[in-house]
DNA sequence: CTGAAAGCGCTAACAA
DNA sequence: TTGTTAGCGCTTTCAG
């Protein structure tokens, strides 16, 4: 019967306190040109009308210029993308932006998209999403920026690693001191088909064919510190005479040294230890963990980088840029 | 000279395009009632003068119901925040609101809270602020939900920890496991004059008087975990016959593990260690840490559940609950 | 399938 | 100190 929730607008508060839209505005808004009794009565008036303003209508009434971005990853309870989405909130605050974060757990990616499309200026992340044409039309008109290993679009932005690169330096490194035969902790997202990972296939290139053999998968989430503890044990009892382990990633490298100290192997004098990643979280493992590091390189400014562009609106074409991972050494390597 | 660099808007598509600003409208949301060969055409146009659409616009013009959240911490480095993120983020999308979030590292607090005031509809989080007149005026209307120790607020949300209960339960239940001689591992933020934290005041009131006198400062962050080590051995050294120590929180306390294996103490055998936050990170040490758990409680349930009220902007007075943390037990006590 | 009109709720300029 | 007048850029009717 009576108000249909029929939101409450800086009219109704004018009415109410019997002053012009334009007072309430001020009060509101802490501007100069109104009486401080005024401004209390029009804030009394909101506050018992429970008024909440539209930040909608106040952003195009001012032609404000504030821009957000939206951050989508797989999960924030993984270190990896909660310590990125640190390093780019950083970023993305040094340049005036507001950063919404999403991930896609728990909704069909496409919707999830249609609606960040719609609160934000330009969509970052990590998507799943094999058909490009379905992701710019979900995204209507708001730009992506995608995060990925191998890159095959031409209608997106997008930043990938270049692990290829990356092994082919750090292999030779670890051969110099000493490094001999290597194996491989790959990881596979659980209950998916398997599929070798670019670091398994970068790491093949690096490699003697006999290392190249000694891949152990483990699957790896939600709680790859376990999987990289079992994954670790398989590998040294089929390949025993491995002195230099390579882990997917920091977390399954973590695990791999729990084993390591449970079957009394010296980390890194009986065998050599090497994550990727570089999560901070890294450091304080004892022996602190060498890695091959993506947080902490110049990944972040890249994205937010190609992100600028993107928000700008500019007839450049896609932008698509590669970094190379870089090795932070500390102790188990 | 030109174009002093004017939005592009659907108006320029529309000329450009020889259509009318509806029809663009329809190509842009990939609506029907529109040709193929339009909505390529236009959408083709679209790309060319590099259109970016206006969310605030067309969220007004659809007075979109959407909301959003802020959430502000001191910093998304530290786990306990970001796993609190990670839950918060999981209840605000089960109630359809997207979350911006925020850190107060680099900025001047009123700052921050005046700038998302303009860009989201409540602000939530771990404020610092003392003055809440000026919090209030700073958010322009917008429902602010504070996370606190200690309330002290008539005029806003909150939530707060009740640490004198939590302790109060988890003491006795110690002592029945065998404990007699406690000890705190107090935490200071880096750089601050020293305040007593609502913990230790909590621990004090719930340990017989010669525990509550085995306190022992480490100054915190940015690196919880080494000043917890080295708040551990100045512990034992100061009060040897501690048997169980309390840690301000699970990032000290892993500290403390640490620790206590160099001096080869064994933990649960001769020293119990109780952290404090519930990290999921404790599951992984070994042994795995036993927790007086925020994490995992009702207290992001609550949160929720606050700031929905808030945000319906209901007449009803402040919300201020309290949640009290409970122990998880695991190896380590 | 396409267009014209009428706002969404607020604030920037100006007047009073 | 206060009010009036125009929009901000888009989408929703409702006609054509």
């Amino acid at each position: 019967m009576s108000d249909m929730q029929r939101r409450v607008t800086i009219e109704d508060i004018a009415r109410e306190a019997g002053v012009s839209r334009q007072t309430v505005t001020r009060a509101m808004n802490d501007m100069p040109r109104i009486s401080e009794a005024t401004r209390a009565r029009v804030l009394g008036v909101s506050e018992r009308l429970g008024y909440r303003p539209s930040r909608f209508a106040s952003n195009l009434a001012r032609t404000s210029k504030a821009k957000t971005i939206a951050f989508v990853v797989d999960s924030f309870r993984n270190p990896y993308y909660s310590e990125l989405t640190a390093d780019l909130l950083d970023a993305a605050s040094a340049r005036g932006w507001q950063m919404t974060i999403a991930s896609h757990e728990n909704e069909p990616e496409l919707e999830l998209i249609g609606r960040l499309a719609g609160e934000v200026d330009a969509i970052v992340g990590y998507l799943s999403e094999p058909d490009e044409t379905a992701l710019v039309a979900a995204a209507r008109g708001v730009p992506i920026v995608l995060l990925v290993s191998t890159v095959t679009t031409e209608s997106l932005h997008s930043i990938d690693l270049d692990f290829i690169s990356a092994f082919r330096k750090l292999i030779p490194e670890l051969e110099s001191r000493g490094s001999r035969r290597f194996a491989l902790l790959e990881s596979q997202p659980l209950g998916t088909e398997y599929d070798p990972s670019t670091r398994r296939i970068a790491y093949e290139h690096a490699v003697d064919t006999r290392s190249a053999e000694a891949v152990v998968v483990c699957e790896a989430p939600p709680q790859s510190v376990d999987a990289g503890e079992l994954g670790f044990n398989e590998l040294m009892d089929r390949f025993p005479d491995t002195d230099t382990v390579i882990a997917f990633s920091d977390l399954i490298a973590m695990g791999a040294l729990r084993a390591a100290h449970h079957r009394g192997i010296d980390v890194p004098g009986q065998v050599r230890l090497v994550g990727v990643d570089g999560l901070s979280l890294g450091a304080v493992t004892s022996p602190a963990l060498t890695s091959l590091a993506i947080l902490g390189t110049e990944f972040t400014e890249q994205i937010a980088d190609v992100t600028e562009r993107a928000l700008s609106g500019a007839e450049v074409p896609f932008e698509h840029r590669s970094v190379v991972p870089s090795v932070i050494w500390r102790e188990s390597a």
